[in-house]
RNA sequence: GCGCCUGUAGCUCAAUUGGAUAGAGCAUAUGGCUUCGGACCAUAGGGCUGGGGGUUCAAGUCCCUCCAGGCGCGCCA
């Protein structure tokens, strides 16, 4: 594939380098990237107008005699035969022509490797943790988790693609005092139902889901009157809230595609014994002090602005505290990297997690902490605001409900996870398909079409040779066919799927553009045979890229 | 006040991480199916990349400084 050729390439430069030059390694290292414009050729070398200088020469020569001495190291190797010219361009650019068989040759290992075309063995089978959703059972998810999960799955898949051995988790925040309020908040709700009059605690719960919640409880447990419910243990509301709602929450994410390895419940990591471990050996490491009748984390020795409380004058702990506990456990279950997923709000706390992965003895970079930022919903053209507490937001279920799971995951993927993203509801509601997902599966499906009617004539793809392939739309087609494991590449450098996405929508646009100037299956039936080829390479990329994504690959719309 | 993110065509966003003439979609205007799926394709207009300075062969991208918007700041979770 061209990303193997690729580093062949780049080796060979080096070396000729080094031979030519001596001594030591004055001179920058050897990069090739892909230029914009084809007529730069298939790889451009920037390397001449970094060491211009250093030559005391214009990049224009220092280019041209770098050209000369890769020339030479070309013969007699195998990249002889697949680069067909070397050129110096303007300011001092060297560019690479491959000629037609090194691109055949990215057709045969396409169809050859199928369904793990783009995969590679890069991730040695490391162990990955990706925590994301993570929402607290407090109610169901709204959009900005639904986006948190398209991404958080998709780079799970990406990264199981290309060799890491990534697990998902959702981290259940089942302690604390949001659900001590959510269970005070249906206990309520149970209260008014039987006619009692009640009022919601400060900052409680106030979605209509809440009364549903409240009803189930009351027929489970079979309450028939106020003073039975008056009677109920808090605690009892709690649990009752917290399995109703995270059963909501995982049959939601179920009918989104999305599923976690692991549900790690707070409650049974960060253990009153766990916790008390972690300040143990948190002091023993100096990493604790006394202040004003309180416990600080000494997260400034790591970075972070100022010190953090982990336990309160009063005795309580912070959030803080369970939290270490959790990312302790994370290592202990032999995770080698950690990647949380986190929303916006989180973005302060991010200094003083990683402060605390080092002070366990973690290497800082080993926890790597992602904002997916805020999908801002627009209904009738004007935002809509949201509160949890209140009741009020889009939840995911709408969004599956009113524009589908594919739309809606494609949706979420559009962007940069760190930009904003406007979904305007109504446009989405739209039949229409501006949602370019249509666009990227309407390409494989019509790829199937072609597939069909070409089984109906006994037209069999051409197998190894593709030297009928001369047309610009195709050898465009293939050189962006050959672009995925580059593709994969950077997402696992970004921790972000979105350049997947547009690698899609890009080569789609390449195959849209084929089929409409040629023909597949045409009179010469040689030819026809190359072209089924070509299209079927591009449903095996077309699908790869879907299916990482977490989308359909429909062979008919 | 401090920190982070964002600012690119009328709108929503790209730009292979510092590369060559800043590109797509939507919208607007015009054109293309006796054919493997028209949910497609083609052509056109549209730009001082928020302003200013700096770094270098090269800046939308890096540094400084203003301007505008968003978010975060707790002995809350």
């Amino acid at each position: 594939m061209l990303a193997n050729l690729k580093t062949q390439l780049k080796t060979e430069l080096e070396k000729s380098l080094k031979e030519s030059f001596s001594t030591e390694d004055f001179l920058p290292s050897v990069e090739l990237e892909i230029p914009a414009e084809k007529s730069h050729g298939e790889f451009a070398c920037n390397i001449a107008l970094k060491s211009a200088r250093i030559f005391k020469k214009s990049p224009l020569d220092v280019a041209e005699q770098f050209r000369e001495i890769f020339q030479k190291s070309l013969h007699n190797t195998p990249l002889q035969e697949r680069i067909a010219r070397i050129e110096v361009k303007k300011p001092g650019f060297i560019n690479f022509f491959l000629t037609p068989l090194a691109l055949y040759e990215v057709l045969g290992q396409i169809l050859q490797e199928d369904k793990t075309y783009g995969g590679s063995d890069f991730g040695g089978r490391k162990k990955v943790q990706i925590e994301f959703v993570s929402a607290n059972p407090t109610g169901p998810l709204s959009v900005a988790h639904a986006r948190q999960a398209a991404v958080g799955d998709a780079l799970a898949n990406i990264l199981n693609f290309i060799g890491f051995d990534a697990r998902r988790e959702y981290y259940v925040n089942d302690g604390g005092n949001q659900i001590n309020l959510l269970g005070e908040s249906i206990k309520c709700r149970a209260i008014e139902i039987w006619g009692g009059a009640a009022r919601l605690p400060e900052n409680g719960y106030q979605g209509e889901y809440i009364k549903d919640i409240a009803k189930a409880f009351i027929e489970k447990n079979n309450i028939k009157n106020l003073d039975e419910a008056k009677a109920k243990d808090t605690a009892g509301f709690r649990h009752f809230g917290v399995d109703y709602l995270l059963g909501v929450i995982k049959n939601d994410l179920d009918d989104f595609g999305v599923h976690f390895d692991c549900w790690a419940h707070e409650t049974g990591i960060a253990t009153q014994e766990n916790m008390a471990a972690v300040l143990e050996d948190l002091r023993e490491k100096g990493f604790l002090y006394e202040k004003d009748g309180a416990l600080w984390f000494k997260s400034t020795d790591f970075g972070d602005d100022k010190d953090r409380v982990v336990k309160k004058s009063d005795g309580t702990h912070t959030y803080l505290l369970p939290d270490i506990v959790y990312h302790k456990n994370k290592y202990d279950r032999g995770f080698e990297k950690i990647i949380n997923i986190w929303g916006p709000d989180h973005h302060g706390y991010i200094p003083r997690i990683k402060a605390a992965a080092q002070a366990l003895g973690k290497e800082r970079d080993s926890l790597e902490v992602r904002i997916v930022q805020l999908a801002t919903i627009y209904r009738d053209g004007q935002p809509v605001s949201m509160s949890t507490r209140r009741g009020e937001f889009i939840s995911l279920r709408e969004v599956i409900d009113e524009v589908g799971v594919d739309a809606a995951r494609f949706f979420f993927l559009m962007r940069h996870m760190s930009g904003h993203l406007d979904f305007d509801l109504e446009l989405a509601k739209k039949e229409t398909p501006e949602n370019p997902v249509y666009y990227i599966q309407y390409a494989h499906a019509r790829i199937h079409s072609i597939n069909k009617k070409a089984q109906e004539i006994k037209l069999v793809p051409q197998a190894g040779n593709f030297s009928l392939l001369k047309e610009e739309e195709e050898l465009d087609l293939i050189r962006k066919l050959g672009g995925l494991p580059d593709i994969l590449m950077i997402c696992y450098d970004e921790l972000d799927p979105y350049a997947l996405v547009s690698y899609l929508l890009e080569l789609a646009t390449l195959f849209h553009k084929f089929y409409d100037r040629h023909r597949v299956i045409g009179e010469d039936m040689a030819l026809s045979c190359e072209r089924l080829a070509l299209v079927n390479a591009t449903r095996i990329v077309l699908a790869n890229g879907l299916r990482l994504l977490g989308l359909n690959t429909p062979e008919r719309m």
